[in-house]
DNA sequence: ATATGTATATACTGCCCAGTATATAAACAT
DNA sequence: ATGTTTATATACTGGGCAGTATATACATAT
């Protein structure tokens, strides 16, 4: 019964990484989701209920995504980190890409005070720390700064992706990236 | 006689980066400016028109400020390189810093077939050619990549900071910015 | 067949939006 | 002082917006 519910979670992510939130009307949404706005309104307090919904999925399976990938795909701790930028450049350059959803979310709404901005901020936190604790694993000197480094780099490269799609900022990113870490390694080293 | 125009670009722009473009009416913006919309619209055709015109009057005015702040601070060419993220850090760190305007702008308007967002595009691009020079003067080995690197440093960072303000990510690029710049100048020596 | 509860469709409210037409005031010329 | 042009203020138009109230179809139960 709530596939109706995921349906519009679903049209919903689409309109507003195509089109932007504020650009977005309900109307359009249930419009192509084949429902209505009293649908809609029953699996959903508000629209700000929807957008932050949505920005919570995104974030979910996007990290789900990631993770899943790194522990399958590199068993050791140092590997993760070296393979980190490989899956962000997958992901960057699927077809379907449309974006980092908590960016465009936190520009369009600059306000702090506002929960979607509050959510995004948080959700780019929870990343951060996500990449810390990689880092920490793979035995870097400073985990914080070189995860915050990373995180500039991902975040500044995925930007530069959504001004102007097949720029290739992804691959020379990972380029500084792997400069970076192995700088971070070798001093702890020595 | 113009004094009310250079009075609205600049209240139009204060309110978009505060508030987002799409959020702040022209109803708020010449309420603000003190005017009226009949003055609005006799020097700006429509909206699209004066956002044009603010993301213009921004962009020239960073770039003015940052290229004369360095050929003052910084006469030699490999220097201006090395010193070119004090001042980014020096002007994200302003207390007026409000974020990059086409980083949002962008984000506001993602369709690239957007007037607004190809303006964007090209301010980004017009961007990334002037570290490439800089780089360049530098003696860097490979220039672009090296001025791509740096502007998904910087923008990465300014969106970082535009997340949260104060979390001091301008610090770590230019840490980051560092160990590239001086990556890149070795490779060359060698 | 009729009653009852539920989900959907239609219609509507009040509000804000970009943009414009009309009215009024000011400046200037004669 | 009167006519004429220019700038500003007020009022309006049509449309989209989020959100809701009412009506209708539908399913189930008796």
């Amino acid at each position: 019964m709530s596939v109706l519910r995921e349906k519009i979670l679903h049209v919903a992510s689409d309109l507003f990484q195509t089109r932007g939130i504020n650009s977005t009307g309900v109307d359009t949404i249930v419009a192509v989701a084949g429902t209505t706005k009293m649908t809609l309104y029953k699996y959903f307090r508000s629209k700000e209920d929807l957008i932050l919904e949505v920005l919570q999925k995104g974030h979910a399976d996007f990290t789900d995504w990631l993770s899943q990938n790194l522990s399958k795909n590199a068993r050791k701790p140092s590997e993760r980190l070296q393979k980190l930028f490989d899956f962000i450049e997958e992901w960057v350059t699927a077809p379907d890409f449309r974006g980092m959803a908590f960016l465009k979310a936190s520009a369009e709404f600059p306000n702090e005070e506002n929960p979607v901005h509050r959510l995004s901020a948080e959700q780019s936190r929870q990343f951060r720390q996500f990449l810390a604790e990689l880092a920490a694993d793979a035995g870097a000197r400073d985990p914080d700064s070189l995860a915050l480094q990373l995180s500039i780099l991902i975040e500044g490269a995925i930007q530069a992706e959504q001004i102007k799609r097949g720029s290739g900022a992804v691959k020379y990113a990972k380029k500084a990236a792997k400069i970076l870490i192995e700088n971070s390694l070798e001093k702890q080293a020595a």
